[in-house]
DNA sequence: CGTCGGCTTGATTGTGCTCAACCCGGGTGG
DNA sequence: CCACCCGGGTTGAGCACAATCAAGCCGACG
């Protein structure tokens, strides 16, 4: 484990995993070598707090390897997760101070980072870090619409549906194309994650995935290793527009 | 009415309303001449659909005037409003071919529009404005994330009382400054977008507007003009954090 | 073997939804 | 001018879904 995160510290950008679609991705040689002198790798504990919401923001960065999430909480300890930060997802935000939320490691998640006053000096110059910043935080406030109707309108069934489709379709375009074998992964959250993702109780979580185990939709080994045996079936338990849908 | 669109349609970029918090406000001097030029104003009827989710996407501006809203229905007719766009808010999503989600004019709405693909010329030279509008599209992601605490852990009431607080944060914030005068101002939305907004139903709605008036926290007269005798005591009523809060 | 954390399942409660009636104000047509 | 209608809003009664409270399961680990 400590191994692999030896290897990526000394690791030119070349090998790095998540080049394809990180921030990072448009950039030409000469700005991966400027980058290549910035960036320090780190990885954290699973269930550490990589930042505290209200933290002086240091850093921002890239996720290489395993799974965030962004949340709040409030005073009474409801806790709502705002975000999920998956490989080649951008954490922090430029031109603030202080950080707004909480960022937890979910999994063992290693950073690839950069000081933050850094960064926003490189996009000042770099048209090909910015504009693909841009475009990341277009899709992750689309993302983040998809995700209030989920809250706002979807039943709890529907919610756990939902989530399941969205991790296996992100754990799909990530890994190798396995072409029609069966979809199957491992969650990487916890139930009560899963909760604070949905808006929902961790008992409900579990009652629902009960239920669509039950119902035939899912498969689960041990408590986090899931498999789909109709994609098209579960997809229609998540109240999504099914046909194609819009979004080009 | 017309008439005001009238002359916004001859106004130059100088007697803007909204020129320090646009898109725009970064620009040089021959930048905005460069805008000016592209520039078209058009005025859309309260209720009148400006955007189709799914259309092919040919314009994005300002809003100039008027309140629009960014929402997403589902086949069987649950809707859930996912963007809130009131004077200065950027419309559009440079880059995409097809828009995602409705955009409805609330009120009677005037945009400053730019075609799309000279708009998106533009942030490839303008640093000024592709900045800008990062800046821009991080803060609506921040306000997403809100909402999504709003949406997932906030009950009924405390969903009316942040409605009401955010409609007069950003009232007071582009009015002229009203000193202590006490807070008043008129809803923009119907008691179903507001439900549209909050991710409840229109009765419910209406029972906590009634009840929060019953209770002191606010005054009604007619169906939308709101008066706040004591600020701070509605605030108490969001579960927000009221001391200060860490947001920067 | 016992404990502990993550998870499941059950019983009961309560918040917000559904269905339904009614109110109010403004616009229209007889 | 008044009667009517219509859309938006309010209020009420009953219900359902998810929350809460509580017990127990299972696997990992000391």
């Amino acid at each position: 484990m400590f191994k692999s995160v030896t290897n990526l510290k000394t690791s030119d950008c070349g090998d790095c995993p998540i080049q394809a679609s990180a921030v990072c991705s448009r950039c030409e040689p000469d700005e991966l070598e400027a980058l290549e002198r910035l960036k320090t790798y780190k990885t954290y504990a699973a269930g550490q707090t990589i930042i505290w919401a209200g933290d002086e923001l240091q850093f921002v960065g890239s996720v290489v390897k395993g799974v965030a999430t962004l949340s709040q909480t409030m005073e009474d300890g409801r806790r709502q997760m705002v975000g999920l930060l998956l490989p080649s997802d951008f954490v922090g935000r430029p031109g603030r101070q202080h950080a707004p939320f909480d960022v937890i490691a979910a999994t063992e998640v290693t950073l690839c980072r950069f000081h933050k006053a850094d960064f926003e000096n490189l996009i000042k110059t770099s048209t090909a870090v910015a504009s693909r910043l841009l475009e990341m935080m277009l899709d992750e406030l689309d993302a983040a619409r998809e995700w209030m109707l989920l809250l706002g309108r979807k039943t709890a069934r529907e919610k756990i549906a939902s989530l399941i489709v969205i991790i296996a379709r992100r754990d799909k375009s990530l890994g190798p194309f396995e072409g029609n074998s069966r979809i199957q992964f491992d969650l990487p959250l916890s139930r009560e994650a899963m909760a604070d993702y949905l808006g929902l109780t961790l008992e409900t979580v579990s009652r629902q995935i009960s239920s669509l185990k039950r119902d035939g939709f899912i498969e689960l080994t041990g408590k986090r290793h899931i498999a789909i045996p109709d994609f098209a079936r579960l997809e229609n338990e998540t109240g999504d527009d099914t046909d194609g849908g819009m979004l080009a």
